[in-house]
DNA sequence: CTGAAAGCGCTTACAG
DNA sequence: CTGAAAGCGCTTACAG
């Protein structure tokens, strides 16, 4: 490897002058410039990174942490499309992205050495549920990060969102006004603020339809698959009519316990979820759901982080996505008019 | 953030002997190491990365390359395995990982880029099918790397791969003694070893068993589910008694054709795959399939690189890990004796 | 066991 | 437009 050195010495001008012009400096004189770039290309000459950024006092690197124990982070959907969009954003700012799973019993240890060691310029914290050791290394840092969603523990930091309580009317205010009455609700992990928002979202359109507390079931779920097929069960002495699940892979349990007890959906008993993740298209029968812009999430949280890092600021940034309804057959909608329109076949998957 | 530098003024001893008690070396008095060790703790001391990178001329970072589209890259189950297992032998050894999704355009650029810009002790290259834009960057690079498969063009690198052959022979074994004759292959893309491999290992014991070219047709996929849909479409005429596909995202496709096409799966056509993601056990009917150690080739993977990156050598590196032969319900094995065994119920996704 | 010194390969004011 | 010099925060022989 060719050092800046080199191409100084080769090309009879000094390191400042062989730095300007990799740097793209204008103050360069045309000839001086394609002096030097000639012996740039010649010994394909790279400005080291680690050097560079030692001197330059950034390193261009943004860290995504990703907490809660390495096997559960990728069987969420999530980030399949969170990381890409994430790489993507950064890669076209010419940041790098360095991945941290960080495991519960490191966490701590891991994060306070992130936020220390001078390797990155900024971090995306990606997590429903923040635990206390990483609200307690972040609060205070002067590195730039933003968070993927809010927390309960407020740490007054950046954070894009998505509109958990709007998705969540909608999607109430569509399964009343199919006419279901026994509207029940499997909620997500309540120290989540995205559970907490959507079964807010749920309630508050009831109560405003005039439905009485107990007409409307609420069970918790953790928003794992075994989750739904568990809260499923619970409800079923309550017969509802529809279920609205805090997740998709909630519904999607909760479909398969209905299916066991010999019930169809949604002629017997509609079943809803939230997120659109891959597999709810894909579901049998395909999942009426709230659609969450997971990749806009990312390139959106990618784009906040290196605005914050290159203007530094002192007001906060928040953004909080649209969420959409997507309607499938699982709703049981157009149920009616089903005459000319067949029940489709699916894969799994 | 405080530094070497400062630490070494208030415990009053030169930067060289803080250096040392922060790195471990042995050739410290307690008396000393005490004293400074305080000093660290008090002012939370961290070691700066990049400044101890420069000058160790060694970063502890090493890249994953994941070429060839970024929205592919996910899409593909294997991922979501290999890089927890990846991040988590990186962490295990004080190493970092930094993540590259290429998209095609970029290959080339980021590749040099990568290899030349001295922030990665070594790379780990994972894809089926390698562009010759990165064979072409690795050949002579100084970085140490690890491809995961053997490729067409030889670059004569240290590889990680899974027994393609053995493993497909296994299946060809297993649908030949339940009593099949009429068996077909979904072959995956043949500019990818893993492809070809697999396929050699079905007409090896296809030929071995003394069937006759035309007895097994074989039809071309490029191992997505559509494509598993569109060889099955091909394959219906030819009416094969078993199917099998070059990996289980073809395989489910061929399922979804067959019924499509009203017939059942295993007792119209049996159906296997290769691989064994998440989804093949979730399929409907379970899929049989061979198990492909995923996890085991990211932790493995990480282990010979670092080992090359710690302990230069000259030979070539290789490790082929085993496949297992996972019997569910869509060979049809067992169908004979059926009495009792009821067929289970499954969610998609 | 400990310290002084050189050096890793750049960037960045500061002069001219 | 160009260069000399200091400095980024460490590690690593080399002496003692």
């Amino acid at each position: 490897m060719s050092t800046l050195e080199e191409i100084a010495r080769l090309s009879k001008v000094s390191r400042s002058t062989v730095s300007r012009v990799v740097n793209n400096d204008p103050h360069v004189s045309d000839a001086t410039r394609a002096r030097v770039l000639a012996q740039v290309h010649r010994l394909g000459y790279q400005p080291h990174a680690i050097a560079r950024s030692l001197a330059a006092g950034r390193t261009r690197i943004i860290g995504l942490l990703v907490p809660g124990g390495i096997s559960t982070a990728f069987s969420d959907p999530f980030f399949p499309i969170f990381i890409p969009a994430m790489a993507s954003t950064c890669n076209a700012c010419d940041y790098s992205v360095m991945l941290w799973l960080t495991e519960p019993d490191y966490e701590q240890r891991v994060v306070t050495q992130i936020l220390g060691n001078g390797l990155h310029d900024g971090l995306i914290v990606s997590t429903i549920h923040l635990p206390d050791e990483i609200t307690d290394a972040l609060v205070g840092t002067a590195l730039p990060f933003v968070l993927i969603g809010q927390h309960i523990r407020e740490v007054g930091a950046h954070y894009v969102d998505v509109e958990n309580y709007e998705g969540a009317q909608k999607m109430t205010q569509h399964l009343l006004g199919l006419g279901y009455k026994r509207v029940a609700h499997i909620c997500g992990p309540l120290d989540t603020i995205c559970a907490r928002h959507r079964r807010n979202g749920f309630l508050d359109v009831m109560r405003a339809g005039g439905y009485a507390v107990d007409a409307h079931p609420i069970v918790d779920g953790d928003f794992t698959e075994a989750s739904g097929y568990d809260a499923m069960l619970d409800l079923l002495p309550a017969r509802p009519e529809a279920v609205f699940a805090g997740n998709d892979l909630m519904a999607l349990g909760a479909i398969r316990a209905l299916r066991e007890a010999g019930l169809r959906v949604p002629e017997d008993v509609a079943v809803v979820g939230f997120d659109d993740v891959p597999a709810a298209a894909a579901a049998n029968p395909p999942l009426t759901t709230i659609r969450q812009p997971t990749g806009r999430m990312g390139v959106v949280a990618t784009e906040m982080l290196i605005d914050v890092i290159e203007h530094p600021v002192t007001s906060r940034h928040r953004i909080v996505l649209p969420t959409e309804l997507v309607i499938r057959k699982s709703c049981g909608a157009g149920m009616v008019d089903l005459s000319g329109s067949k029940s489709q076949q699916v894969s799994a998957g």
